[in-house]
DNA sequence: AACATACTTTTTTCAGTGAAGCAAGTTATA
DNA sequence: TATAACTTGCTTCACTGAAAAAAGTATGTT
C-alpha cells in the first residue's frame, strides 16, 4: 500500500468519510452532535452535511425535543443510496441477496445447477441472475458492488479463486470477469471469511479490534481480524487451523498431512470414529449398514445414543484443545464459534469451554 | 485509538514524517527526488527541509554529480540528533545501551545483580545506570526515550510488568517509574517481542509486511507482525506458540497444560529425553551422574553422541511441527527462526525444513 | 584556449486555492 | 430573555503550480 501524502483532498476525505460514518452509526443525529463528537468545526459540519445532502448520501429525518433552545434537525445515512450483491457459490447452489447499504435483503434468490459444472457455465448463470436482480432495484439508483464467496483458496487483491475443491475449478478471474461485465468493484473472498466481515461489520465483532472466528463442520477453517481489519496472509491462505498439527504423527489427514486438527475434529472424523468403534458400544442402535450422515448422528445423539455422543464429544475435545492453541498464539479477548457443526452445540460446548479453561496458561 | 481529523496540522505532521523517513531510509538524497518519490510538490518539499534543518533534524551532506545541470544537494538525517537507552533484564543481569537514532552503540554496559532481587532494588540500580549513560549525550543532546526488555507478560499500553517468572515479579509499573524520573517516553515488552521489533526495524524484516519469528531455546516463543505492525493481542499475551497443544493428552508441560510444544521442542526435553532413553545407547559417552547442561549436550551431538543428536533431531521434529501449524495459521511470506538453541543449526534446521516442506498444505 | 550560446537540472519564490476554524449573526424554542 | 441549533462571512495556513533564479553541461565559433 502506497502511503497517501497530505493535501486538501486528502482532509476532504477523511473528514467525509469521519461524517458519514458518524451518522450512518450513530445517527439519527444533529449537526451539533456530530461537531462535539469529531471535535470538528460547526461549519465544517455544516459544509460537509450540505454536500452530502445534494448527493442524497445523507437527509434530514425530521427534529427532536428542544432542550431549551431551536430544535436539532435530525440527519440520517441514506441506506438505499445504493445497492449491492451478495452472492454464495456452494456444491450445487448459487444464492444471490440484493442488498441495501444497511444489508437489509431485499431479495434473496437461491439457483441449483449441476453438481461438478464447468466455471464458464456457473459463471453465465451468475451472470444472468444479477442482471435479473439488477431489474429489482429502483431507476434513481444503482448496484454499488457484488461480493462473492467460495470454499477454496482465493486470492483476494486480484479477486481470482486459486484453487477450489469443493468445485473442482482452479485459477479463475471472478473479478475480472464480473467487473468488465457490470463496471462495479467485485469482491471476492472464501465462506469463512466472508462470514467473518459480517461478523466484523454487523456482528458481535463490530465492538472488538481483534478476533477469531472458528467454523466447526465438514472441516474446521478460521478467519482472523486483527486491528478491525481481516487479516488474509501473504497468500490468501491465512486461518486454516484445520491443519494445525494437533497429534504429532496421528491419523492421516485428506490434505496429506498426518494429525491435523481437522482429522479429529470434523464430520468424517466422527462417522469414521463410529464405525470403527461401534463393536464396543453393544446397546447403540446405530445401524453400520445404511450410510451414515452427519445428521443422522446428531439425531441419534439427541436421543441419548452413547456412541453418537462419545465421537461427538471427542471431536469436541479436540476442537477444544485447538482452540486452546488459537487462544494461546492470538490472545483474542474473544472467539467466535460458528458452523453447521454447532447445531450440536449442547453436547460439543460444555466440553470444549471445560478444556480451554482448565487449561489456559 | 481515536480517528484523527482531517486538519492543517494532520497534512503537516503526514508529509514532515514522509519527508524525514524518506530522507532517513534513501538519505543521501535531494529535494527534486523526495518530490518525485513521494509525488509532493517541490516547492513543498523545499519549504518541509527548511523547517527540517532548522530542527537539526537534517542537514545538508554535499553534492552529487551534475547530470547535464545543476547539481543536486544532499540531504541527510541526523542520527545523532537525540539518543536512546535499551535495557534487557536478565535473571541476575542488567544490559545498557546508548544509542542514537540510527541504532549504532555509542556505549555497551553490564550490570551484574544478585538472582532473585527484589524489583525495586533493580529498579534503583537500574536508575544509577541510566544517569551515568545520560553523562556520555553531548550536551546539546538530549535523551529521546528508554526501552526496556524482560521476559514475561507485558502490558505494552501501559508499561507495565505483569508478571515475570524468570524474575518472580510481578505489577509493576516500570514505565510509571522511569517515566516520572527522566521524563520521556519508556517502552516495556517482553524479549521476544523487542526481538521481533529489531527484526522489523533494522533485519529481515525491513522489507515484510508479515512475519513470525520464532526463538527455539529454553522455551519456544514468538512475535508476531502483522502490516507491519507487532500484534500483541487484546491482554498483551500473543505469540505463546510454546503452548499450543502438539501432542493431546501428551507430556506435562511446566505451564499445567498437557502436550503442549514446549513439552517436546526445549532445553528441558532434550535433556530429560537423554535421561529416560540413556539405557538405549550403550555407545553413548555421557555421563548422566555430572550435572548435564544443554551446551554439554550440544558438545556431545558435536562429537557425534547419537544419543545427544537423537534428541536434538527429536526436539527439531516437534518444533517443525509446529512451525507447520503456524504457516497454515498465518500464511507468512517468511518465518524468522532465532533464539540460543539454533547454536545447533547444523543439526536442526534440516530435520525441521524437511517436515515443512514435505507436509505443507 | 577563450568565449558565447543553448540547453538541463535543481532549487527558490510567490500568487493562488481551498478546507478548516473562528466569530458574529440568525432562527427557533422554553 | 436566555439558550440551543445552525448559518454566514472572513481569516488562516499548507499545499500547488508556474515562473524565476541558480548552477551546471554541451557545443560551436573565433
Amino acid at each position: 500500500m502506497r502511503l497517501r501524502i497530505g493535501n486538501k483532498d486528502l482532509i476532504k476525505d477523511i473528514n467525509r468519510s469521519l461524517v458519514i460514518n458518524e451518522i450512518r452509526l450513530n445517527g439519527p443525529i444533529s449537526r451539533t452532535d456530530i461537531s462535539k463528537n469529531l471535535n470538528l468545526g460547526l461549519s465544517t459540519v455544516t459544509n460537509i452535511v450540505e454536500e452530502l445532502k445534494t448527493q442524497k448520501l445523507i437527509f434530514e429525518i425530521g427534529e427532536a425535543d428542544s432542550t431549551g433552545g431551536r430544535k436539532p434537525i435530525l440527519l440520517e445515512f441514506n441506506y438505499n443510496y445504493g445497492y449491492t450483491i451478495g452472492i454464495k457459490i456452494e456444491e450445487n447452489n448459487l444464492i444471490f441477496a440484493l442488498t441495501n447499504l444497511n444489508a437489509d435483503i431485499i431479495r434473496r434468490k437461491k439457483v441449483p445447477f449441476k453438481r461438478g459444472s464447468n466455471s464458464n457455465d456457473v459463471l453465465e448463470l451468475i451472470i444472468k441472475n444479477i442482471e435479473d436482480l439488477i431489474k429489482a432495484i429502483p431507476m434513481d439508483r444503482s448496484l454499488l458492488g457484488i461480493g462473492i464467496a467460495i470454499s477454496g483458496l482465493i486470492d483476494q487483491k486480484r479477486g481470482r479463486l486459486i484453487y477450489s475443491g469443493m468445485l473442482n475449478w482452479s485459477d479463475i478471474d471472478i473479478s475480472g470477469i464480473l467487473k468488465d461485465r457490470f463496471n462495479v468493484p467485485v469482491y471476492v473472498d472464501n465462506d469463512v471469511n466472508a462470514y467473518t466481515l459480517a461478523e466484523l461489520w454487523y456482528g458481535q465483532g463490530r465492538t472488538l479490534s481483534n478476533f477469531i472466528v472458528v467454523t466447526y463442520g465438514s472441516g474446521i477453517g478460521s478467519g482472523i481480524v486483527i486491528n478491525k481489519r481481516l487479516y488474509c496472509g501473504d497468500f490468501g491462505g491465512a486461518g486454516e487451523i484445520g491443519h494445525m498439527v494437533l497429534v504429532a504423527d496421528g491419523r492421516k489427514c485428506e490434505c496429506g498431512q498426518k494429525g491435523c486438527l481437522e482429522a479429529y475434529a470434523s464430520e468424517n472424523f466422527i462417522i469414521d470414529y463410529i464405525k470403527e468403534n461401534i463393536q464396543f458400544f453393544k446397546e447403540s442402535k446405530i445401524n453400520i449398514d445404511e450410510e451414515l450422515s452427519i445428521e443422522k448422528v446428531y439425531e441419534y445423539a439427541k436421543n441419548g445414543d452413547m456412541l453418537a455422543i462419545n465421537a461427538l464429544k471427542l471431536s469436541a475435545k479436540y476442537l477444544g484443545y485447538g482452540l486452546l492453541s488459537v487462544i494461546n498464539i492470538f490472545n483474542p479477548s474473544t472467539i467466535i464459534l460458528a458452523g453447521e457443526g454447532m447445531v450440536a452445540k449442547d453436547i460439543i460446548l460444555p466440553v470444549v469451554i471445560d478444556i480451554v479453561k482448565n487449561n489456559f496458561f
